[in-house]
DNA sequence: TTAGGCCATTACGTAAGGGGAGAGTCAAAT
DNA sequence: ATTTGACTCTCCCCTTACGTAATGGCCTAA
């Protein structure tokens, strides 16, 4: 029978010998023999044995599940497959989510920079003010709806922004008083109403991108502070209210 | 200025404590103030750097990147993305291999009872291996396909088993030398024929079948050597002249 | 003052090896 | 027969991003 050493069976199989001592350690596949000097020898058998392990590990399946496979003969090696298939194609739909949230975040960044040389546009409004609308433009639309808002700003006096900037905050004060009725009531929506009316100033707003506004007032923490500074909770009121109008006001 | 305690930014935050102790160690978030008593006190700022932690966490990268990404001005964090978004896509692919490769595996498996037979051909595999696979397929396979395969099998004498064998045992010998020609020339093909035609007496076998087990001739070990003892490079040439029969003379 | 709930540090464990130190071994060339 | 150089051995620490005790101090309300 032919012996092989460890860097043998590296080369063959591709992994290190480095490898071959861990596998050895934790039991997953012992050597034929030991010589007296502690070397290890492998055969046939056990790179045969090798190649299932590799196989089972290119599935994602972990040594111990591995060892499992090989080594217990009621193993349900079926049921396994099907299970570690539902696990990868798991991985594959948060990979594609992540996929999408990175692109975004490349679209912004790029966008960043080309505001910075508008820094003009910005002057007069505090530090957390001007990151907080960069956010907000940027962050959560789609490249032309950002264009064409950003020919609007551009177009815009500074008194037209102040003015608008101010009509937000009043609204948002007004809506601070009406927080204990509902979202969908007359009063409420009114004034969502002019908060749209007012926002579209700005930028051209459907259905999902005023939603994805609303969505940040409760998830970039400062805004969510900037408007619970009126009255705890008022973030989320706002956004409740904003998705009720989206819904049912726009389209 | 609010103070807020540790379990108070992991509620907050969705994180453990201990995380935020092991952000604290690792220097990537610092409490903003220490008790005499050492206990950690965070502050609105300390909540924001958190925020974005978290962001580029869920995005993939490691903690000390994302100290970089935080703590250095100078850091390139649109490169930094355009190289994650395509370690992403790699994994990404990567898996959709796998989905592939294990869905074929589970066909596979449930295609196995046809390899029993086959491996019971080629002697070399001991009894408990054998008595141990029965056992899997009476479980958990097809009743009725097995059944079927099992019959003939139940049906055969042991000098018909020997016939099979030897069969395919001078198939393989002369197929050997015929290794330097084409494997869809007349004469290979002529070989493949009677292969599979002897191998009808065990069980019937469509083109997928057929290329199944060919393909297994490569990727186990045991038949890999089986026939490349005959001479070097036989098994992958049986493969393929399988695979053009199958894809030519069945259907 | 005491109970209970928080909080701290220390330290070991995880999965799958990587890397290196220090020492022994093998086989071929001298 | 010896030397050389490649090979191998066994520890042991390192990596990621925390989890999980163990042990003991701190805070606050009854």
């Amino acid at each position: 029978m032919e012996k092989y050493t460890v860097s043998l069976v590296a080369r063959i199989s591709g992994v290190t010998v480095r490898t071959l001592q861990h596998y050895d350690k934790i039991g997953l596949l012992k050597p034929a023999e030991r010589a007296r000097s502690g070397y290890r020898y492998y055969g046939k058998d056990e790179l045969y044995r090798l190649q299932q392990i590799l196989f089972f590990k290119e599935l994602g399946f972990s040594l111990k599940k591995i060892l499992h496979i090989l080594d217990e003969p009621d193993f349900d090696l079926g049921k396994a497959l099907e299970f570690q298939k539902n696990e990868l194609q798991k991985r594959k739909a948060r990979l594609d989510e992540l996929l999408v949230t990175i692109d975004k975040t490349i679209k912004q960044i790029k966008k960043e920079k080309t505001m910075v040389t508008d820094k003009e546009l910005y002057e007069g409004f505090s530090e957390e003010e001007i990151s907080a609308w960069k956010k907000e433009i940027d962050e959560k639309y789609d490249q032309e709806v950002v264009a064409e808002s950003y020919q609007n700003i551009k177009k815009m006096s500074k008194s037209d922004f102040n003015e608008v900037k101010e009509e937000q905050e009043n609204v948002a004060k007004e809506l601070a008083l009406l927080m204990d009725q509902p979202v969908d009531s007359d009063k409420v929506q009114a004034l969502i109403r002019r908060h749209h009316t007012n926002n579209e100033r700005f930028y051209k707003t459907n259905a999902a991108v005023y939603k994805g506004l609303a969505d940040m007032y409760v998830s970039d923490l400062r805004f969510t502070e900037f408007y619970d500074n009126y009255k705890p909770g008022l973030a989320k009121f706002i956004r409740d209210a904003m998705h009720h109008f989206a819904d049912n006001s726009l389209k």
